[in-house]
DNA sequence: CATGAATGAGAGTTCATTCAT
DNA sequence: TATGAATGAACTCTCATTCAT
């Protein structure tokens, strides 16, 4: 009947190593000073992310990533005040250009829109490890939260623009709110690659590709 | 009449918990032989989700529910083996009937739509709380993940059926993968529902409705 | 890692149940008024035999007992106060008589020595499985500790009876100490019958009978 | 900094405790590496013989041992997984040689006896408090049981070799088992020791050590 | 800076015992 | 009397965090 214990964030809560600091400080421990100090900082972020990925962000205790970098369980307190911190840093790491809306030279609507599919199913792929932890922190830590909101709210928005001057060249049709149909079109696409890279669910990528963007342009009233 | 407890070694011992007899029983704790019994199970269950939706999963202890439902702490564990156990209890009381794609009579596809997407909006805004939770829970709980990846993949299968179904009869057009495209467009929704309703992002419903409406018919081919 | 939690008696420690007696009562629960009382005590008696029989006194629960004797947990408070309580119930029902040292008519001083070490290791035998646990308990309970000792020094002083008379007897050799030699040979015996039948070493009985007597009655100095 | 600690189900991780990887590994926590780590190990050892002497097994709690040794409840599960690890540990030093049969250089068969004999029970008087322990805990520990019998079986061996031997050279009668006459009067010993260190019925040491001897040496064969 | 031993708050869990029905 | 739900004291055990070396 023995279960794990796992630490989450208090961020939501009074965070007390705050206060210590004037305010103006990005919560960071040292220190970078030395040479010897980045590696060693280096060093642990990585195997941090290993970690992470290994076991999910609850499961992991800060004696694992200290193991995993094969340095001493102290020393992690050196460069870090928490696992969220060293966290965080990693999900900063991760700027995925989920983004790139615009990913080929074609000036063809629908070619465009399968390169951004095909652009985004891949990126989610090849990250799909660390993401997946992002998505497991997000609901308990408001931070990582914000930050993932942020990125999905930038990319809503590149969808979002181009949709609204397909529809001033008369691309898309009238009716259509762009800014509802990048958030559902958008969400439309990261949720299958969710469903196939976090879930694990089996499909033809290539297949999938050409049916996304089938429906996307036709959706927004683009023939294809 | 106070004695003092020990512990002996258990190595001789199965566990007391885990072990249901020969595995097969219902890893359920009584009791439910009387009507206080019953109360008090439901109680807790009340509680339970109570205290879920309060402060998710992860930041509930045992202690949290059992004063919610004011019972002692002990009683808890007269009723459930663990937190999990009590939620997943609650989980599967959450039948929710996302799943009528099929919420009305009419026979105009589009109308059927719509209302199937007004339902499943509708029926998410009204368990957001709780679901906001089973997907917390997911991201760790292998059990609670495969509830919810079984009732995601019923509800594309049901909307397979329908788009199916529209294909034959010419109304969606040939070259739509129906799987594919069943798990694109109720991901949409579903996406769009934890936009609104778990991540809170501000939109008019019925605009909503009408647009998502509008995108699923046209991408399957339906004149909308 | 977790272990089970057992209860040991706090005979050696302030009791608050005995307080509450008028000081002469033997700390005795009711009840064998009614026929009922008296069928269930019983019951409870031989439930709670069975069961330490089968899990030792340490690994077993009041729970346990109930379950066994098919009453309820409750039941078992009207008629004991503790585990302890019943246990001693069974502890004095065990009157073995391990003690019958002549157990034959035969007057010659070999077959009495003979026929008590067999009917020792039989009766050992029969009961070897309370036996185990009551030398578990008297570890730890003082009362119970007492009871067992005070029936090892009854039997030794039958046994020292007997030897002073052989000696008296010309039988058995001057220098010997019939208490010692009492206690000494009547150990080896029983500690004998523990070796076979609660530790399980194996053993041919009739042959260890033989060689017990052998040695029991040349030590002493009897010609065997 | 501090931060809440929550539970997470251990359905997909196993125990930490009880998988020592690959199940060859010692069960044995660290940790040797400093100076100070094995003095606070050996630290902990000499409290916790200290209190299982004092109490007993059954009424030690880790919290009296920590207490003894005067440093942190957690500290004890720095290097010990269990009550139960640290009495095995005691267990195995606890190599007390009441297993030297032949202590003395004579060849008198009757004084290699009596050295034989007082040995044994001097060094039980010496180690009777932890030995009284010792004897509680195999009532249910099945390690420590089998540490137990072993030793056991280690002296009976002895003392059957050595009656063997004085078997082949005439001094002991020919139809006397040696491997029964071992148990049987190596128990006669143990027994005795028990009686007096364990039970503290008193005796005089001298007198039994001599009785002790006539017994064993006439019962074998051996005059004295 | 690095180390790793020490700390102790905090949560879980069991089960004897009580008591309203 | 019998029942079985409710209680809570008592322990166990984990692990983030500190700190002397």
């Amino acid at each position: 009947m023995a279960a794990e214990r796992v630490r989450i964030p208090n961020a939501s809560r009074g965070r007390t190593a705050d206060t210590s600091e004037d305010g103006t400080g990005p919560k960071r421990r040292g220190t970078g000073r030395t040479v010897r100090g980045r590696q060693s900082r280096q060093l642990l972020v990585d195997a941090a992310r290993t970690v992470f990925e290994r076991q999910g962000f609850l499961r992991t205790r800060i004696a694992d990533i200290s193991k995993e970098a094969k340095v001493s369980h102290g020393t992690f307190y050196t460069y870090f005040f928490s696992k969220e911190e060293v966290f965080r840093e990693i999900v900063d790491s991760v700027e995925i250009d989920l983004l790139r809306v615009d990913a080929v030279e074609s000036t063809d609507p629908v070619e465009r829109i399968r390169a951004g599919n095909r652009h985004y199913l891949e990126s989610f792929r090849d990250n799909a490890d660390i993401l997946r932890v992002i998505q497991q922190v997000s609901t308990f830590d408001e931070a990582v939260r914000q930050t993932r909101e942020e990125r999905q709210t930038r990319f809503a928005h590149a969808l979002e623009r181009r949709t609204r001057s397909y529809q001033e060249e008369g691309l898309v049709r009238g009716d259509i709110d762009p800014w509802v149909a990048a958030n559902a079109l958008g969400g439309m696409v990261s949720n299958f690659a969710d469903l196939m890279f976090i879930q694990g669910r089996t499909f033809d990528l290539d297949h999938v590709v050409d049916q996304l963007t089938t429906l996307w342009a036709r959706a927004v009233g683009i023939e294809a």
